[in-house]
RNA sequence: GCCCCCAUCGUCUAACGGUUAGGACGCGGCCCUUUCAAGGCUGAAACAUGGGUUCGAUUCCCGUUGGGGGCACCA
């Protein structure tokens, strides 16, 4: 991989909880940028909320990011260590750094201290509206110093504003939705520094953007509206701005933003509903990019080698978990059987199948079901009968409610009693042998007998799962399963 | 309410002025088959709408409608 110095790029979560769907799609395609690009890809922590940041949102999403096979360059290791030369990259342990630039602008003239309320500040902003003005001028912008004495005397925190022009428009350059125009005069005085002296998202935003010296800020949509105030800062610190991209909204199936109501929408639910982290990776990577192809499959490098920022989309998506399940299933399917088993391990370790109890090799289980599996959870699901005896299943029920269900099972033990060998190919004979001399077609045999023997109408192939089961499992399920049918 | 963004099958999307509007998921049918899958073939399914521009618009421009996002001392 070559590298490239010029581009540098950004995932900065506020760990306030788990990674979500959207978040982890902006991890994935700012570290497929960075990666595609041979750029660094950066992880910062902006932490910057007081009371709502917390030390296991921060580990949550460090997990979640590894979990999808991401790497970063640069960021936090956990919560003591951090690596890279632009740290910390923890914003709660910057903040000498943002008072620095802040007393900047202040003796520059281009922010002041603002010494309103919440509530005075919400009552211009009502009174403005009402008469017919967008954005009322703040008082404090021109305060005396008599006045700004007084409001210290009487034991007002300032907060400090930036000053936004009052006319005139701020063009932000989208590289994926082009030029997008915003009025000045809509955008009041931001505060980037609160009474608390910390600062404000938009603010340390832009001083760790530059820090870090990041070239391609890729983020989502919701923070296109924020981008013209941060320009305006960095041009008043003169700085260069990085390049946006915007990337549209992952929407729920009803349309309105992807939220709990949907159902799951952190990556650690899908971790553990049993999806693989290569399919998420995939379905997400599809979801608001794509290739001229309409590929839908691609290894990991195919992703880094094929992704970039012309390729994504400038509408909203919808989250489809009926395509992520189907991938998922490829990804299933294209795994060989001992890593299914590897995989699957803690799923099965729930189901009590490992380690798996005497019977034939879980391996040699997934080979025979694997093109089936859609989730993890369904390996100890689809295999758990060959180990233990397990509920009839409404369809068994029904397939074995057949009239001449008893007879025959009762006819097949008998058949069975003795058989010699049990394996595959001789079962197969002796069973068509014995469906010819009953007059019986093959699927009045099968069908109850599958059923009888696994609990369920639907599984391996018949004989081959006779032979894994074992003469003595299969004689034993025949028996209980004709008494539970009571007299014919 | 104000600002911004967006608009192709149900969903994810291809198309970059001239195509029978292509692919994928899902759905239907057929084949394969002891079941369920998988696989193969196949079918139904879309350019939101009204004006322009143009010889010609899904494609470019404007309006309408619809959807989304933002308007915090939260990020």
């Amino acid at each position: 991989m070559t590298t490239n110095p010029a581009v540098r790029t950004r995932f900065a979560p506020s760990p306030t909880g788990y990674l979500h769907i959207g978040g982890a799609r902006t991890t994935l395609y700012s570290w497929l940028f960075a990666r595609h690009h041979g750029g660094t890809f950066v992880l910062r922590i902006e932490d910057t909320d007081e009371v709502r940041s917390t030390a296991e949102s921060v580990t949550a999403i460090l997990d979640s990011i590894s979990w999808l096979g991401l790497d970063w360059d640069e960021g936090p290791l956990d919560f003591e260590h951090e690596k890279g030369p632009c740290g910390s990259y923890y914003q709660m342990k910057r903040l000498s750094s943002y008072q620095e630039q802040t007393k900047r602008l202040l003796d520059e003239g281009k922010a002041y201290r603002c010494y309103c309320t919440r509530e005075e500040t919400d009552a211009a902003r009502q009174a403005a509206k009402a008469a017919g003005q967008p954005v009322p001028e703040d008082p404090c912008r021109r305060l005396s110093d008599a006045q700004r004495r007084s409001n210290e005397a009487a034991g007002r925190k300032p907060a400090v504003r930036f000053i936004m022009p009052d006319e005139g428009e701020t063009v932000v350059d989208d590289l994926i939705r082009g030029q997008v125009h915003f009025e000045n005069r809509l955008a009041p005085d931001l505060v980037i520094q609160k009474t608390t002296g910390g600062p404000t998202y938009n603010f340390a935003c832009v001083c760790d953007d530059h820090a870090m010296r990041i070239s391609h800020v890729i983020r989502g949509d919701e923070h296109l509206s924020n981008t013209p105030a941060q320009m305006r800062i960095y041009e008043a610190l003169g700085w260069q701005p990085p390049k946006f991209a915007h990337l549209s909204m992952i929407l729920g199936p009803d349309g309105t933003k992807l939220s709990k109501r949907h159902g799951a929408t952190s990556v650690t639910e899908y971790r553990d509903q049993g999806f693989l982290p290569e399919a998420l990776r995939n379905y997400l990577a599809l979801l608001g990019w794509s290739n001229t192809e309409s590929r839908q499959l691609f290894a990991p490098d195919e992703l880094v080698a094929a992704f970039d920022l012309p390729g994504c989309q400038k509408n909203p998506a919808t989250f489809d978990p009926v395509k992520l399940a189907w991938m998922n299933g490829e990804y299933m399917r294209a795994l060989a059987p001992a890593d299914i088993v590897k995989r699957a391990e803690p799923f099965l370790k729930e189901a009590g199948l490992f380690p798996p109890p005497p019977g034939p090799s879980l391996e040699r289980l997934a080979a025979l079901e694997r093109e089936k599996f859609k989730l993890l959870p369904d390996v100890p699901g689809r295999v758990d009968f060959f180990y233990r005896e397990t509920e009839l299943t409404d369809k068994a029920r029904k397939t074995l409610a057949a009239p001449e269900a008893k007879t025959v099972l009762a006819g097949l033990t008998e058949l069975l009693t003795a058989f010699e060998p049990f394996t595959e190919k001789p079962l197969e004979e002796a069973i068509r042998a014995f469906c010819a001399r009953k007059s019986l077609k093959p699927g009045q045999v099968f069908h109850p007998l599958r059923a009888a023997v696994s609990g369920r109408a639907d599984g391996p192939t018949l004989f081959l799962m006779l032979e894994l089961l074992g003469r003595e499992a299969v004689l034993a399920r025949l028996r209980k399963t004709s008494a539970g049918l009571g007299p014919n």
